[in-house]
RNA sequence: GCCAACAUGGCUCAGUUGGUAGAGCAGCUGAUUCGUAAUCAGCAGGUCUGGGGUUCGAUUCCCCAUGUUGGCUCCA
């Protein structure tokens, strides 16, 4: 969940206030709790609380309950404002040591000397406001407890862990309803719920988690993704590469990323003398290696390594989820070898590829990321500053131009370099990032990478880390919620369903697809037993782009009954229109899954 | 990894205040061949996630493990 306000001001403050009501209603059930924070939130509110007895999801009543009585006894929201002295006393007397403890920081840090407090009722609490007036204006059904998550007393695994109670809440019960109504809708769309109707992807406990078995259709749209980047790559003169899935541990230490990074990496295989081996988290060092293989010129730059490649990352248990979050991945990775005077040329091709990608796929609400480096973190990056602030300038006029909406983050860069997150929301609206570029002007030092330029002098070549497509595991996951596991004929693990209105059709039927299937459309002829009706409800079931019916009048005439999924109508054509018209869908990769796409004629 | 909730046939879900389970869908068999979202009948399928404990008796209560979901942290 995001901890973003939203721009109603009212609204905000009602949260925040609500969230006081809150931490009011708990304290009364469970007296003695220690206070944490209580913002508001995108959707609602929350509030931390350290408790002496725990709390569930069936004590949500009794709490909503006592909260209605707050809001019912019209308790105004009082300011004061106290010295830092006194406010120490103050929150002592309270038993408030959490807060305590933030004064001392906010004092220290951000020079704060005088603190302010709100009362409403019997509840004071250490807050900088603002508040609503009194605890009457917010509508006592316009909010709903939603769950209880742990979270960590000022974000860090080091704190105590506190007990998160999360709300949602909007000004009116209707806006709440629409809301709870919408958020429903959305798992309808979960893709991991998709993913399974569908038969896109499966889990095995005996095989591991975040390690998802691809099934026949989800292989299909897998393979259809890679045949579209390959081709696009193939356009703008990438190399294609393969490289191994272990690798020795020495290679790890140049790269510079077994220190920092070993604990998301699988635990090392013992080779042959003694020699240790890791499952390879990334492709970078590899593809280093295949530049390195040969001696350079400046003529060989920009020199594009591409590879969909395999990745195992050991993400923390409770981190993995369906495909969006998984320990074995695989990447629509590249890197580009490039001189100072190419880079910026080939850093804003890749952005414009993504574009182009993003575009296609509609993935309409999307922004960048702009991770920069910080000066406050020398031991985390690389310590030139006069390249980062020229590789930061560089990325940062780039995404200007192209006009793409962006946020910068200072200190959350890659070590050797800005890096570029894609962002995008997913159905539930949870923030995730779609693929990362970065620009990176430290590793080819690491790894002695070098080209001769025209002077016949050395140089390290610039490297752009990009992966357009991110991974299948993740972007394919992002499809599914996208279209709701309605894809596009092209990348469809069916693209032609046919029934038959009765058995006396099924030859017809046969012919018609072994003619679509010499052109390597997947045709699939429903020749079970089941009813008509029936077949139509499975061919819509499985969302299957293109349903085409036959009976009588289409095996005499040679034609076809063209149902498409995403629309209501259906129109009768000879065989052969059709025929063109699918070749071409298939070909031209036709979004035809929305439906303001126009088609192609015959 | 941490916090919380959950775990019943392939799927969706009933059920038992402790006396070893039931439905629909899917599957199989047979009949039906039908013009736009479920034809009918029959059969088969579960030691109620795994392991311990309490009990005459546990799917039900307790503990541990595993997995799932939602958060926190992390995310090259």
């Amino acid at each position: 969940m995001e901890h973003k306000k939203n721009d109603n001001v009212f609204l905000d403050n009602a949260r925040h206030s609500m969230a006081h009501v809150l931490a009011q209603a708990v304290l009364k059930l469970r007296p003695n709790s220690k206070l944490g924070f209580g913002p508001a939130i995108e959707d609602g509110f929350y509030y931390d609380f350290i408790l002496n007895e725990p709390i569930s999801e069936n004590d949500f009543k009794a709490i909503e309950k006592e909260m209605r009585k707050i809001i019912d006894a019209d308790q105004k929201f009082e300011r004061e404002e106290l010295s830092k002295e006194a406010a120490v006393i103050r929150l002592k007397e309270m038993g408030q040591e959490f807060k305590a403890e933030y004064l001392e920081e906010l004092s220290k840090n951000q020079g704060v000397s005088t603190f302010s407090f709100y009362k409403n009722g019997p509840f004071v609490d250490m807050c900088e406001g603002p508040h609503i007036e009194s605890t009457k204006s917010v509508k006592k059904d316009c909010f709903k407890l939603d769950r209880i998550a742990g979270a960590y007393w000022r974000g860090s695994e080091k704190n105590p862990m506190m007990t998160r109670i999360y709300a949602v809440m909007f000004e009116t019960a209707e806006a709440l309803d629409e809301f709870l109504k919408r958020r429903e809708l959305a798992m309808q769309r979960d893709h991991k719920k998709l993913g399974h109707e569908l038969e896109i992807f499966t889990i095995s406990e005996e095989v591991g988690v975040g390690l998802p078995l691809w099934l026949p259709n989800g292989t299909i749209i897998r393979e259809e993704l890679e045949k579209l980047a390959k081709e696009m790559e193939f356009k703008q003169g990438y190399k294609r590469v393969v490289t191994p899935q272990i690798t020795k541990e020495g290679l790890y230490h140049t790269s510079g990323h077994l220190p920092y990074y070993k604990d998301s990496m699988f635990p090392p295989m013992e080779g042959d003398e003694n020699e240790k081996y890791y499952l390879k988290p990334m492709n970078c060092p590899h593809h280093h290696m295949i530049f390195k293989s040969l001696p350079k010129s400046y003529r060989d730059l920009p020199y594009r390594l591409a590879e969909y490649g395999n990745n195992y990352r050991y993400e923390k248990s409770g981190q993995v989820s369906g495909l969006l979050r998984v320990r074995g991945m695989c990447m629509n990775d590249a890197h580009i070898y490039c001189t100072t005077e190419q880079v910026k040329q080939e850093f804003r091709s890749v952005l414009e590829l993504h574009k182009f990608y993003y575009d296609l796929f509609r993935m309409g609400e999307f922004w960048i990321r702009l991770s920069m480096h910080s000066k406050d973190k020398p031991d985390k990056y690389v310590n030139n500053e006069e390249l980062w602030e020229y590789s930061e300038k560089l990325v940062r006029e780039i995404v200007n131009d192209l006009g793409i909406a962006y946020e910068e983050r200072a200190g959350e860069a890659a070590f050797y370099g800005p890096k570029i997150d894609f962002q995008v929301k997913n159905v539930i609206g949870r923030e995730e990032t779609a693929s990362t570029t970065q620009l990176d002007f430290a590793v080819a030092e690491r790894f002695g990478l070098e080209f001769t330029d025209n002077n016949g002098v050395k140089q390290r070549p610039y490297i752009i880390h990009r992966a357009p497509l991110g991974t299948h595991e993740r972007f394919i996951a992002f499809l599914i919620e996208l279209f709701g596991g309605a894809f596009p004929t092209w990348l469809s693990p069916v693209q032609a369903c046919i029934v038959p209105v009765s058995d006396k059709f099924i030859e017809y039927c046969h012919k018609i697809a072994a003619e679509l299937t010499n052109d390597f459309v997947r045709v699939e002829v429903d020749d079970s037993t089941d009813s008509f009706n029936k077949k139509i409800r499975n061919s819509i079931r499985r969302k299957n782009p293109n349903t085409l019916i036959i009976g009588g009048k289409e095996a005499e005439n040679a034609e076809v009954t063209w149902r498409r999924y995403c629309k209501p109508e259906q129109v009768t054509m000879k065989f052969d229109e059709f025929h063109k018209i699918l070749n071409h869908m298939i070909q031209k990769r036709v979004m035809d899954n929305f439906a303001d796409t126009i088609l192609p004629s015959a």
